[in-house]
DNA sequence: CTATCAACCTACCAGACAAGTAGGTTAAAC
DNA sequence: GTTTAACCTACTTGTCTGGTAGGTTGATAG
């Protein structure tokens, strides 16, 4: 039951990409500078925010990473499950689970069906702009 | 962010219990039968639920466990702590957790914490009784 | 007192995944 | 055609999952 470092790091990431937007792509360079964490590590996380459309990369000079969306339409949801892979608790409920011959009768079901709505409800209901901003007082380290 | 199967087999194996108790112990074999698990991994995870209080064994002839608590004072809450080691979302939030250093600046961590709080409450919330009873017509599996 | 039953304990194992590293290839700008 | 930076492939190290194997302790029945 844990968010992994891929799933806290894209959230990260795309606050500081918004945070720090200025009409240009940014190079992932300066994002680790500011962020302090693996450019080899986050160059395959950047590869699964862009292939889920959540984020543009372009090569070479003047070239690097934008927010393909407005920071206020993409939700940490869709961050998450881009790169966790999926938010579902159990993995009967996950899209491609073949289906469990105790559904019928399963006593658990039912909670985990809930408990899977409540979390992807929670974290499609926050976005990255609700995320930015100062956090009052602290000096600007994400 | 998933649920192992220690957690759900302790529900489960909650919930045989609740639905079978006839005052006397249940040997671990019996409920093994109807769940059709690993006896040998099950050993492993009522040795967690009994450290907890949760359950009790007594050994010998005539031996098992039982429930130490009625069904409606075991939240999935604390089973789950039990045999998960803990619910928090993220590593940060633990209860041995060392201060991150950026928790003053983290724009993300009061996320983690309502999320955190959404878990937790959403289990606490919850007991084995409640999951116990007929499922509306499957018949006796769980 | 000894056989049986069942919980308890320790150790091991294979596979998966996390987190990260290494090194090269492609594409764009200058 | 050199620099820049994204993209791709492969590997590594450690930890966790989901078990299995085999033995020890403690309670009861005969």
């Amino acid at each position: 039951m844990k968010i992994s470092t891929r799933g806290r790091y894209a959230v990260r990431v795309l606050i500081d990409m918004a945070e720090n937007f200025k009409g240009d792509y940014i190079p992932l360079k300066d994002i680790v500078k500011r962020q302090e964490v693996s450019q080899k590590y986050l160059e395959g996380i950047m590869l699964l925010l862009s292939k889920h459309d959540i984020v543009e990369g372009v090569h070479g000079k003047g070239g690097g990473y934008r927010l393909k969306k407005p920071p206020e339409d993409i939700t940490i949801g869709e961050v998450l499950r881009a790169t966790e892979g999926s938010l579902a608790p159990v993995s009967c409920l996950e899209e491609n689970a073949k289906v469990c011959e105790r559904a019928g009768s399963c006593k658990t079901l039912p909670m985990w069906r809930e408990f899977s709505a409540l979390v992807n409800g929670f974290f499609d209901g926050k976005t990255i702009k609700e995320l930015t901003g100062n956090t009052g007082g602290g000096e600007y380290i994400i």
